[in-house]
DNA sequence: ATTTATACATAATATTCTTATGTATAAAAT
DNA sequence: ATTTTATACATAAGAATATTATGTATAAAT
């Protein structure tokens, strides 16, 4: 993913609060949306994107659906209730780990 | 690290910042330093550790000093200025970083 | 006398991602 | 007409980064 090593472990938070937002997604369109959402600056990799999505189907997060259109498959992913939960989870854990990096990067107290 | 996966690959950042602020820090210290700074939350392990510091002073991101303090070794590392200049590389990374990850998270703008 | 804290280190394993490769159809460009 | 680009999935080999387990050694606390 991107150029940036910053996001090894962000993505699974990332699909799952994609898919929160919008229903329903396949693979190719979170790549495309994670694309504009960031202006280019974060581009997926599909041999990221699809051994996490079978993942987090095989943890029981995601259900998927196969539609044919256009003559090409797509792989329509939802989440589960499971999903749901474990999606507050992880945005929680994601805004803790946002604060964390404030404080020791640009921290607001210190104990020097 | 922790025990949220987003600290992957966020080590080496948090090593340089506290670097730059305290010009010169040991191993130890550094752990016991993060633990204070995220208030228990984030525990650097050993094993994490030590191999990031021989790897940036590998680099030529880092000097290191031994000392003996009260009969115990203790390895100061601070900053090359190769190692400067990579960390502010770094910090305008991991800022925009969160930025992306804000803007996937918690869009202030959407295109749907 | 034993445990906890300090202080370093490395090996085996797990996780996550990149890079490379593969299949297949539709649309656009030359 | 043919080649390239875009769409849409998939997996295998390898790199990078971390966890867990283990090891050495000294000082302080229980």
């Amino acid at each position: 993913m991107g150029n940036s090593k910053l996001y090894k472990g962000s993505l699974n938070t990332i699909i799952l609060k994609l898919l929160e937002k919008n229903d329903k997604m396949y693979g190719y369109e979170i790549t495309q949306r994670v694309k504009e959402l960031t202006k280019g600056e974060l581009e997926i990799t599909e041999g990221a994107l699809y051994p996490a999505l079978h993942k987090l189907e095989s943890e029981g997060l995601l259900d998927v659906e196969v539609v044919k259109v256009d003559n090409r498959m797509r792989k329509y992913y939802k989440l589960t209730q499971k999903g749901t939960t474990e999606t507050a989870n992880r945005l929680a854990e994601l805004e803790a780990f946002i604060r964390n990096m404030e404080h020791l990067v640009n921290p607001k107290w210190s104990i020097d």
